[in-house]
RNA sequence: GCCGCAAUGGUGGAAUUGGUAGACACGCUGGUCUUAGGAACCAGUGCUUUACGGCGUGGGGGUUCGACCCCCUCUUGCGGCACCA
């Protein structure tokens, strides 16, 4: 090799010469040509950068790079998702606080960060645990407040034993029994972040609004240029249901019950009713005689483990309560039963029972030996007695409604029952309220205060922020009946902001999914310290490429798009979704495993960055696959980057300004522009790097390149390997200025064109030779050149043919038959 | 159980979206240079066959002159949801 290039220093000179130049700052004042690209931030754990963070941002800076050389104003920014949970445990173990634990992880992240090179503008940093943030995210939970979409409710909520914390819906994940779990086989929902088993407790505790705006986060996710994968699970987590709510007299009182069924066509088929252990009139409807088995079968139910009421396969069981409802449309008794087949977390807790028309009624009335009568079947006629149809078809049994299909008698039924006041249509989600209180200290403070004349009160704006208190002693044991922050006397004690009586501040600490759910936001605005945003940077606005895990389809990125719809509604913004485009990038596996430290399947970036350089690694990361798809880590892959930045280097090397290229070479060169830049463009990293190996492979074998192909391949090289790129820029072209103030080189169409091509002969599908013939040549030629080939002709002379196919430029298939 | 995605050489992956399957790279084999090579470079490399040829994109079927690509069906793997009424 003619030069030996010093990956190490040269990424350090460049790194300083960004640095120093402010070249990766925007210049916020031009919108026309902005392009905010984003990648999640991360926590700053203190363990170095992974893997799977050079992935997440290798790459995405490559696209950046890409665009600015396009012409594109480029925001990139980075910050720190910093508060959470590992610090605070940290602080429990080593009696380091979290705030001083956390600054140093954060320096530390920050300068491996910095060694990707990437063009990151660190004058906008953010970070979620520094007061100067979540000022701003104690702000928005006012606004929130103030706007009624903030509240507090008893509710029965998820609560994590290990992290000693309440959980969002979100946040609690359906995992399958181990072995040594007390249900192997089966499933158990258990905490996102530890996996154990989570248990219901009936706390008071903040929740959002989120259901509000249910309808409308599922119908904006068909415009969104999203994976449709991620469109899917939100989709299925927003989980709409439309039918109609039916309210029920009881027999012999004054009380009602109202049940949710998709299925109001089926009414005459209801034949009981069913209410979940939880519900709130099973005490009142219980008859004496029945209230001893019914206060048996509550508290079996209570004490069993989610694991065991999850167990789908399991043998339904209930209790009766005595009493009776009447189905409002044929006045018959129906026995209200109890069974935990009924979830109290889904429409109102009670169901009516179609054993015709429903599995699980079906299975629970056999059980039981409830009524079945069937009132649907694909042809209005009756079907063989002692089947299930849960299919919509056509009405029977059911007087007005009979011979009239399923869709119609929804509508007449909802209807009815809205003229007669007794329910009508009605959609349901299975998306719940976000629950944000955390009872945990590193997190931003709840800014209420609870006066005991004045009820829960907002601290007022220019009292912000809350400050987190210093004076907590971290112990192992809190957490299990009180927050921590009620453990300090100076926190928790506040004068009542509208009446300034003696008062307590709220305990809590918000979930860290508040603090990423309006970052992006802040990002253009990190250095404003009077307001959240500033309207003119809020232009910045809509995130143009959002690049982040997968894992956050139903957390995150649903409360983002919550947190920015609401935040449209209260008037500081003009736009209702947050990020144009999202992207997720893939796993980098190791064995197909995923990397983690308890399987030791880690690879350190390290050993590879010392040895080969940022570049290599990077451009080897890209190189593996596509980029959403990942890939299985290899160590011996890389060399193959690394022989083809040798090759670059090489070539450039050999650089001759006075010497002019064959029509080939200069040929090659147009496609690789043409075809780098259209792979870029669609983050297709891997095809762009192959096919500027294969103009290196070409231009390898030429003893003297020209001036404009060694600029083009330098050019296209940037955004893979800026580093690298800068420095043979500088090398060869004497240039002052850095590389990525270049514009992307340009091609002539006229140059790509060929002459003369090469196609394929068929004959009967099979490929039997190939002509190299003039482009656009006329097809009686062609099929002459065809027929004439001998590995052709002799198929023609033992046959007759038929059929003759000439698709222009591309294939000659000649049908032959016996 | 339901929904979604995928399956291509020894390996990672390409394929202008219905037109020469296997680009590019790893690995392997042979060679050059070298005191040495886990360096570098060159050549070969889907399977099968002495060859002509035959076979080949998870299995089976279909549409078509022609299918990795479209349709049906099955298998396997991954992800999500899961007694949601």
């Amino acid at each position: 090799m003619d030069q030996d290039i010093n990956y190490i220093e040269i990424e350090k000179k460049w790194q300083s010469k960004w640095a120093e130049s402010h070249s990766h700052s925007p210049n916020f004042t031009n919108l026309e040509d902005k392009f905010y690209c984003l990648t999640m931030f991360s926590y700053p754990s203190g363990d170095k950068l992974h893997v799977g963070h050079w992935y997440n941002y290798g790459p995405v800076d490559t696209y950046a790079r890409y665009k600015k050389m396009n012409g594109a104003n480029v925001f990139q920014p980075q910050g720190f998702d910093s508060f959470g949970l590992p610090a605070e445990n940290y602080a429990i173990k080593h009696g380091i606080p979290p705030a001083k634990s956390t600054n140093l992880n954060i320096s530390k992240m920050k300068s491996q960060l910095q060694q990707i090179g990437a063009m990151f503008d660190w004058s906008n940093e953010l970070n979620t645990s520094d007061p100067k943030y979540y000022r701003w995210t104690q702000w928005l939970f006012l606004q929130l407040y103030k706007n009624g979409l903030a509240y507090q409710k008893t509710a029965p909520v998820n609560w994590c034993p290990s992290c000693k914390t309440v959980l969002a819906n979100e946040q609690v994940k359906n995992y399958p029994s181990k072995k040594d779990k007390p249900a192997p086989g089966l499933s158990y929902n258990g905490c996102d972040r530890c996996k154990t088993e989570v248990v219901k407790r009936d706390l008071k505790q903040w929740f959002f609004r989120i259901t509000d705006y249910a309808e409308e986060l599922l119908a904006n996710l068909d415009d969104l240029n999203w994976p449709t994968k991620t469109k899917h699970m939100q989709k299925n987590w927003i989980g709409k249901s439309v039918g109609a709510e039916i309210e029920f007299s009881v027999k012999d009182t004054d009380s009602k019950i109202s049940v949710f069924t998709t299925r109001p066509d089926t009414i005459y088929g209801a034949t009981y009713i069913v209410l979940a252990p939880e519900h709130l009139s099973v005490k009142e409807l219980a008859t004496s005689q029945n209230s001893a088995n019914i206060d048996a079968y509550i508290l079996e139910a209570r004490n069993k483990s989610e694991i065991e009421r999850l167990a789908a396969d399991k043998e339904k069981t209930g209790v009766f309560t005595g009493a009776y409802a009447i189905n409002p449309f044929n006045d018959e008794e129906m026995p209200i039963w109890i069974s935990d087949y009924v979830l109290i977390s889904y429409g109102s807790g009670a169901i009516m029972a179609v054993p015709a028309g429903d599995e699980r009624d079906f299975e629970f009335a056999k059980k039981f030996k409830l009524p079945i009568i069937t009132v649907v079947s694909e042809d209005g006629q009756p079907n063989e007695s002692g089947i299930c149809y849960s299919d919509h078809g056509i009405c029977l049994n059911s007087e007005n409604l009979n011979g009239l299909t399923s869709e119609d008698a929804k509508v007449l039924i909802c209807d009815e029952l809205k003229s007669r006041d007794i329910g009508g249509a009605k959609t349901q989600f299975r998306l719940h309220d976000w629950l944000i209180s955390r009872q945990r200290y590193w997190g931003a403070p709840i800014p209420i205060i609870h006066c005991d004349d004045c009820g829960a009160v907002a601290v007022h704006d220019g009292d912000l922020p809350v400050q987190l208190p210093t004076d907590i002693e971290f112990s192992s044991t809190y957490g299990e009946d009180i927050s921590p922050l009620a453990t300090s006397e100076s926190f928790l004690n506040a004068d009542c902001p509208n009446c300034n009586k003696p008062a307590k501040r709220d305990p809590d600490t918000m979930d860290t999914f508040v603090c990423s759910s309006w970052y992006y936001l802040r990002y253009p605005n990190a250095n404003i310290d009077t307001e959240a945003f500033d309207g003119s940077r809020l232009n910045w606005l809509p995130v143009d490429l959002y690049v982040g895990g997968a894992e956050h389809a139903t957390m995150h990125l649903l409360y983002a798009r919550f947190i920015t719809k609401a935040l449209r509604d209260f008037g500081f913004l003009d736009f209702g979704e947050p990020f144009k485009r999202l992207i997720h990038q893939g796993t980098i596996t190791k064995d197909g495993a995923k990397m983690s430290k308890s399987k030791g399947n880690t690879v350190s970036p390290d050993k590879f960055i010392e040895r080969y350089g940022s570049d290599t690694f990077r451009a080897y990361l890209m190189f593996m696959g596509p980029f959403d798809e990942g890939g299985d880590w290899n160590d011996k892959g890389i060399t193959g980057i690394s022989r083809f930045l040798g090759k670059v280097v090489n070539i450039c090397s050999r650089i001759d300004r006075k010497y002019t290229s064959d029509v080939s070479t200069i040929k090659l060169v147009h496609k690789a522009i043409k075809y780098v830049g259209q792979d870029l463009d669609q983050l297709k990293f891997n095809t762009a790097i192959s096919k500027l190996m294969e103009l290196s492979n070409v231009l390898i074998k030429h003893d003297s390149i020209d001036e404009f192909t060694v600029k083009s391949l330098i050019l296209l090289l940037a955004p893979i390997a800026p580093h690298l790129s800068e420095e043979l820029w500088s090398l060869h072209f004497n240039s002052d200025n850095s590389i990525f103030t270049e514009s992307w080189p340009i091609y002539n169409e006229s140059k790509i064109v060929d002459d003369e091509i090469q196609i394929a002969v068929q004959v009967n599908g099979k490929h039997r030779g190939n002509i190299r013939i003039e482009i656009n040549q006329n097809k009686e030629s062609v099929l002459g050149m065809a027929k004439s080939l001998e590995t052709v002709a002799k198929y023609l002379s033992s046959g007759n043919l038929v059929k003759e196919i000439y698709v222009p430029n591309k294939i000659v298939n000649l049908v032959v038959k016996p």
